[in-house]
RNA sequence: GCUAGAGUAGCGCAGUCGGUAGCGCAACUGAUUCGUAAUCAGUAGGUCGAGGGUUCAAGUCCCUUCUCUAGCUCCA
């Protein structure tokens, strides 16, 4: 048996389980709704009378290693809809399932024993027996919503994981121990790069550190823009609710904004608004609002003048600070935050220049990505049915897009979301997976026939008509702040030579070596390498734990022998050996030349 | 927003049955001047996330609230 299916069978099995402990433990009114296997194991959703703890995590295991010991029969059986519809007349999930079913679909339903029933399509078990071996544990237990609708029910969720031998649970387990390990939340303040603070949730405080990082990410998009004929822009960051009005984001994400009221003295709130519905009645005319987005103001910049056709593309990059108030419980570290910098643009094209410029996006997306060495997965997202615009564009957009990414990935290369694009224009997301194995949208390429409708955005095409243009709005990193807390994941905090605050730290060994040490940070300084020296009196063990706990790449020791030399004695991170006798001069020249390829990897030797 | 968990010194943690808050690292002071990840000694550091309640007495029990974590939903 392949071991997917293995997988699957037992997987989807310990969820039956699952459910028949649970109703032994908690009673039969328990409603159980749909036990799916995922990655590292299995859940089961359910209403349950009491709320579920961890304390009842070991009386779930236990209850579920007693049913197995039982060794009961499972048993597979066809049953009519009407049938069905009786068996599970007291299961309201269930019976919406069996009404959502095709009326001429076949019906199985599994037995474990005689006192357990589920509605199922199978495989599973012939016997409990089977089961004995199989290795799970209660994960944890959250909240979820009937069908992923947060307005049907809130059912509680247990998530098991399951594998099948005791070895495999537990090296698991392992790993996962490991990829906190690699959590950007513990690195990041460890290594003194950025802090959140209680006065402030969702917003990073970028450090000394941390910022030099940040700088340094920001040059390098800003050097990839340049040679790709980009202009960077900065705009607002407050704009007056009108803007929003226009853009259509006081319609559509007013909740999602932080607004800063009117407080004009004397001035009558007289501006109510319904939006959905809730009354925002503290508005008044100078009302504004944080902006979330870039793309209004970039319209703004757009419209001050007349365009020709002879200008497109207009690419308008910006590194803007933008706002997005999230609600409770959705932030998460660098990864989700209520404040933040994209490396985003705004590029006005003609609908026949939507092709190159998008494969000129995806060359940029890969240039970037692979310096990084990361890895990443493209979905597509198509017209959904709330779409605006006229279809025979949205068509030929769609084509397009679907032509490049074919062309890029190849047939099957990508993921596509049938109707999941946004209601201006569909998209192509570029996704990156973090430590724990979650995925994180980074890149992407929305094309917009809205937003230069909404603002009445025109060029003057050959046959001096005034025609529309399409808006590109794309990012690569994201949001730095993302991409960051993906980069410190990968690289285990472990960056990249030419993104590290510091990139050479100096240890001179007693006092009268830090005449020495200064003349190497000099030379180095000179030649745009990040240095920082320890000249303490501390002894160097102690400087150089410190040097290591910062991941700075290179560690140069230096006595008596250097400074006659002229040399370094390097020690290079992540290793225990050391570079002994480097000339002071080619060490420098090293340094330079991996700053100006961007290498990736630490060298093992300088000859 | 929902479910569960967590919050004690800068960091990592201990704190039993409710009885005057502790350890390690870091910091500071002094000694040590050292060849590749923890030299020695001393000192200082806390409104126990915040607010309220119970009690003679609360880090500990109860209520409210904030922040964080995992997951759901939503998103870059």
């Amino acid at each position: 048996m392949e071991r997917e299916e293995f997988l699957s069978l037992y997987r989807h099995s310990i969820a039956h389980v699952l459910a028949k402990a649970v109703i032994e433990l908690y009673g039969k009114e328990v409603q159980y709704a749909i036990g799916p296997q995922i990655e590292d194991g299995c859940y089961y959703d359910f209403v349950i009378p009491k709320a579920v703890t961890t304390d009842d995590f070991k009386a779930i295991e236990d209850k579920m290693r007693e049913i197995l010991r039982r060794k009961e029969d499972w048993t597979c059986k066809e049953i009519s809809r009407a049938d069905a519809l009786e068996l599970f007349k007291d299961q309201k999930f269930k019976t919406e399932l069996i009404r959502d079913l095709p009326e001429d679909e076949k019906l199985t339903i599994y037995y474990t024993g005689d006192d357990y029933v589920d509605l199922c399509r199978g495989p599973h078990v012939t016997n409990s027996q089977d089961l004995l071996n199989v290795a799970f544990q209660v994960k944890s237990v959250s909240s979820a919503y009937w069908r992923g609708d947060e307005k049907r029910d809130s059912l509680q969720r247990i998530y098991l994981y399951v594998f099948p031998s005791k070895d495999e649970l537990k090296a698991h387990l392992k790993w996962i121990q490991e990829a906190l390990e690699r959590d950007h939340k513990k690195i990041g303040p460890a290594q003194d790069l950025f802090m959140f603070q209680e006065t402030a949730p969702g917003m990073a405080y970028w450090l000394p550190r941390g910022w030099k990082m940040y700088q340094e990410l920001l040059r390098y998009s800003r050097e990839i823009q340049d040679r790709h004929n980009y202009e960077e822009i900065s705009a607002p960051l407050i704009n007056n609710k009108k803007l929003w009005l226009i853009s259509g984001h006081w319609a559509h994400y007013v909740n999602n904004m932080f607004l800063v009221p009117g407080v004009t003295e004397g001035t009558e709130a007289t501006d109510s608004m319904m939006v959905g519905e809730k009354n925002y009645s503290i508005e008044t005319p100078d009302t504004m609002a944080a902006k979330p987005m870039n793309c209004p103001n970039a319209m703004m910049a757009y419209k001050r003048t007349v365009h020709s056709y002879k200008e497109l593309p207009i690419r308008y990059s910006e590194f803007d600070v933008i706002h997005r108030k999230e609600k409770s419980g959705q932030m998460n570290g660098l990864f989700r935050v209520q404040e933040f910098r994209q490396d985003d643009d705004h590029t006005f094209v003609t609908e026949e220049q939507i092709k190159d410029e998008i494969l000129d996006i995806i060359s940029i997306a890969d240039e970037i990505y692979k310096t990084f060495g990361v890895t990443y997965r493209a979905e597509f997202s198509t017209r959904p049915d709330d779409f605006m615009g006229d279809i025979e564009v949205w068509n030929k957009a769609e084509a397009a897009l679907k032509e490049i990414l074919d062309q890029k990935y190849g047939e099957g290369g990508y993921e596509i979301n049938e109707g999941d694009g946004a209601f201006y224009g569909p998209k192509i997301d570029l996704q990156i997976k973090d430590a724990l194995g979650r995925e994180w949208q980074c890149g992407t390429v929305q094309l917009d026939f809205q937003l230069p409708h909404n603002f009445e955005l025109t060029y003057q095409d050959k046959d001096g008509s005034m025609k529309e243009p399409v808006v590109i709005h794309r990012a690569i990193f994201g949001s730095l702040e993302r991409f960051i807390g993906i980069l410190t994941e990968h690289f285990k905090g472990a960056y990249p030579f030419w993104m590290c605050p510091y990139q050479v730290a100096l240890v001179p060994i007693r006092e009268e070596h830090n005449e020495y040490a200064h003349k190497v940070a000099d030379k180095l300084q000179a030649a745009g390498i990040r240095v920082e020296a320890d000249c303490t009196d501390a002894n160097m063990k102690e400087k150089i734990k410190k040097f290591k706990m910062y991941k700075d790449p290179f560690i140069v020791v230096m006595g008596d022998k250097e400074a006659a030399e002229n040399t370094v004695s390097i020690n290079v991170r992540g290793s225990n050996k050391q570079i002994q006798n480097v000339p002071l001069d080619r060490f420098v020249e090293e340094c330079v030349k991996m700053n100006k390829e961007r290498t990736l990897d630490l060298p093992e030797a300088i000859d």
